[in-house]
DNA sequence: CATTTCCGTAAGCCATAGCTTACCGTAAGC
DNA sequence: GCTTACGGTAAGCTATGGCTTACGGAAATG
C-alpha cells in the first residue's frame, strides 16, 4: 500500500508543484522555494511528506540539501494504476459479454 | 489539470475502498456501503466526488444508482504519471551525463 | 571565532474534509 | 393510494492538514 502514500502526497496542490520542478533536475530547497507563494518552512514540510512518500531523494551538499525525484515512489503508482487500469477493463468486458448473452431487451 | 481531481479524489482511504469495489463492477450504492466501516450516506458523499472527478459514471435503475468506473479520469492520470516519468528519467540520464562530463572529483 | 547562509523543526492558527444524523424525493410492490 | 426500499442532500461536529512566524543547529566564509 506503499501507492496510497504517494498518492496522498501528490494530491496537495503546491506539493505537487514542488514535486513536478524537480522534474527538470535536482533542486536545493530554497532554490524550489524561490516562485512558490508559500514559505520556504512550507516548502520543507512538502518535502518531508514527499520523502516519506518515496518520491523524492535528498543529499546534503555542502550548507544545502539537494532533492531529487526517487524513482520508487513513482514506480509503486504507476505499477498500481495499469494493474488497476487492466482489471477495470477486463471486468468492463466481461460486464458487455453478459449483457450480450442473457437478453438485454428487458430495459 | 483533471489528473489533479483524480489524484485528490483517490488520495482519501476510504474513498479508494469504494473505487476499488468498482472494479470486480457495476454496483449499487447501498451493496457499496456493505461492509465499509461508514454510513451511506458517505459513501454517497464519495461517489459524488469520484464523478466529479471522471473517475465513475453512474445511471439509473429502478429505484437504485448504479456506479461504474469511468476509463476517463482513470486515462488522464494514467496518461499524466507516464509523462512525467518518462520525462523525470530523461532528466535523471542528463544528471549522470553532466556529472561524468565535468569532473565529478571536486566532491 | 564571528558571521552569514541554508535548512529543519516547534508552536499555533485557521480552513477544510470526512463523518454522522436527520430529512425529503422518487420508484416499485402490495 | 400506502408503504417500503433506495439514495441524494443539508446541517453540524471534529480532526487534521497546510500555512506562518520564530527558533536553533550545521557548514562555509572572512
Amino acid at each position: 500500500m506503499a501507492y496510497g502514500n504517494a498518492l496522498v502526497a501528490l494530491a496537495d496542490p503546491t506539493r505537487r508543484r514542488v514535486f513536478e520542478r524537480l522534474k527538470s533536475g535536482p533542486q536545493s530547497v530554497s532554490r524550489l522555494a524561490r516562485g512558490l507563494p508559500v514559505s520556504r518552512p512550507a516548502v520543507s514540510q512538502h518535502l518531508k511528506a514527499l520523502k516519506e512518500a518515496g518520491l523524492v531523494a535528498d543529499r546534503a551538499e555542502g550548507t544545502r540539501r539537494v532533492y531529487s525525484i526517487d524513482p520508487e515512489g513513482l514506480g509503486a503508482l504507476r505499477k498500481w494504476l495499469d494493474q488497476f487500469w487492466d482489471q477495470a477493463l477486463a471486468a468492463f468486458q466481461e460486464e458487455i459479454e453478459r449483457e450480450a448473452k442473457h437478453g438485454k431487451d428487458r430495459k
